[in-house]
DNA sequence: AACAGTCTATCTACTTATAGGTAGATAAAT
DNA sequence: ATTTATCTACCTATAAGTAGATAGACTGTT
């Protein structure tokens, strides 16, 4: 792994924890022993190094939806579980949930980036849902994308509360309450 | 209303605005005339502003809960939804949504105040959803904290979530499907 | 193969702005 | 006389970004 990319995951990481305004670049500076400016050559501006971020998020959404094209809708939605489990297990947030908070600090190009993702994450969320519906596996629902809106901020702000929480077991619960509510032939 | 509660409203606004990180007393100094060293004479520092503000809110959560003791779980929870869909429509977020994304950016005592809050805060919703139950107007369910965790969080990350979409109307279909979900005598 | 030029990635050293906070003066109110 | 609430003036730390130097790798020319 190059510096560059090195840079980026720290940044994710530090942004995941603390939040895009709350990180600098001498943060990063002191973890991978490089001198801040080095890191204004990789990324000219924080905004810059922010986009990064985001891109490549995307990029890991856009390769699990390829990846689990051929899949049941309900191992697909399971992907995505995992995938805020682990955030739970680690401290994280998601880096919508990061942004968000401090939104109207951001700049432009950044918020559009940030847009660009949930769109992307909130498409494909729905299209899982109507696939399961038209397989007759979830039940049918009045309106799939304001249904996919609620499971990700379902799961977008479990994460959240979970660090807050004193016993954040709470994640399994959730999920699994999610699912009863999902499937057909529950209970 | 005296500097002291203007300096913890004007600050509560900026928070749930822009974050804890990013406001600074300057940003309030230039809102309400007055200087820095003002504002660090009624609150020492930061965080002892973070704490009155979160004592505001628990405060007014307070009231509610006991405004609203004798009517019905419905009128209450409804209560609930008012008071997102303001946040909502002035672009804010809640306060739990807003400091937790940056949680580990702050020290101990406004951790335990915030923690305070939010168990409060979920207390009550969960004291509602068994009222409910027990009074046969809503379903039942199998865990009526965890239920009341997912419906506070469900309200605090779609604030945050309607800031970045660009139609931001989701929050009153998706208050309908909680709604749905809750009640037991619809369609 | 040798040289000149360019590009890449880093550095040191600096600037400008802001953050959070402190010290001490002052004027009015109690 | 003391307390309350404000001020001016300062301090120290840090943020973000810029300028310019340098060393090594890469490239094209003769």
């Amino acid at each position: 792994m190059n510096k560059k990319e090195q840079i980026i995951n720290i940044a994710d990481n530090l942004l995941i924890e603390k939040g895009f305004n709350a990180f600098s670049y001498k943060d990063i500076s002191k973890i991978i022993d490089i001198k801040t400016s080095s890191i204004h050559y990789h990324f000219p501006t924080k905004t810059d190094l922010g986009i990064a971020i985001i891109k490549k998020h995307l990029d890991t959404l856009e390769q699990t939806i390829i990846k689990t094209k051929d899949k049941t809708p309900l191992e697909k939605i399971e992907k995505l579980f995992i995938y805020y489990k682990r955030l739970c297990a680690n401290q994280m947030v998601c880096i919508v949930g990061a942004l968000t908070s401090g939104l109207n600090t951001l700049n432009e190009p950044l918020r559009i980036e940030l847009l660009n993702f949930t769109k992307k994450l909130i498409d494909w969320v729905t299209s899982i849902l109507n696939e399961g519906q038209d397989l007759l596996i979830f039940k049918t629902l009045t309106d799939s994308e304001l249904r996919a809106k609620l499971l990700i901020t379902n799961l977008m702000s479990l994460v959240q509360l979970s660090r807050i929480e004193y016993q954040n077991n709470s994640i399994d619960g959730i999920i699994e309450i999610i699912l009863d509510d999902l499937l057909i032939n529950n209970n």
